[in-house]
DNA sequence: TAGGCCATCTGGTCCT
DNA sequence: AGGACCAGATGGCCTA
């Protein structure tokens, strides 16, 4: 390898101004391309910065995530992908457990077509205390003849899938360390 | 020691 | 142009 600077033997003599501007335009590329260097690599940590934030918020919304997901014990700690899967299992057994309350329960005395209005100050969203005596013949009718639902049977049914969903395939059957 | 999980870096792509 | 998002690569730590 040759210095690309160095005098070859078989180099005509130049005046000294070519040389010279040429060794200056040489310097200036490798300034310009130095600065570049700096410019990319400054770039590249600021961006390595924002995305280890972003993760870190990532991480942290995960961790909310993994802070109302009921775990047995209690000091489990989901690992992402569990509590991702974990959460979607969560979610389908409230669901569930909504739907089986709503067949289970008569439905707001507005929907019945009730003639009287919601009481002054009661809240008219809170269906759930308004429920009559009477509730527990049409949870049963709700279920069906062959189902004669009580109102116990509707007050255990959420709880029952709450305490299956824990067995589906997508979720973790047991707590890991 | 192999395998799983995680944090970080990196370059590419998309969006504002 | 710069930031957000994404996926692949890499190395460290931990556990069976």
């Amino acid at each position: 390898m040759m210095p690309a600077e160095a005098p070859s033997s078989g180099e005509v003599a130049e005046p000294g101004a070519p040389r010279e501007r040429r060794r200056r335009r040489g310097r200036a590329r490798a300034r310009t391309e130095a600065l570049l260097h700096t410019l990319k690599r400054s770039r590249r940590v600021k961006a390595n910065d924002r995305e280890r934030n972003r993760m870190h918020h990532l991480n942290a919304a995960l961790d909310e995530l993994r802070s109302v997901l009921p775990t047995f014990p209690d000091d489990t700690k989901l690992t992402k992908i569990e509590t991702l899967r974990f959460a979607y299992n969560y979610i389908w057994a409230l669901s569930e457990t909504l739907r089986l309350a709503e067949q289970c329960l008569p439905p707001p005395p507005a929907f019945r077509g009730a003639a009287a209005p919601p009481s002054p100050g009661s809240d008219a969203g809170s269906w759930l205390s308004s429920a009559s005596p009477s509730a527990p013949s049409l949870c049963a009718s709700a279920s069906g003849p062959s189902s004669p639902a009580t109102s116990e049977d509707c007050a255990y049914a959420p709880a029952d899938s709450l305490r299956g969903f824990r067995g589906l395939p997508a979720g973790p059957a047991a707590p890991l360390r």
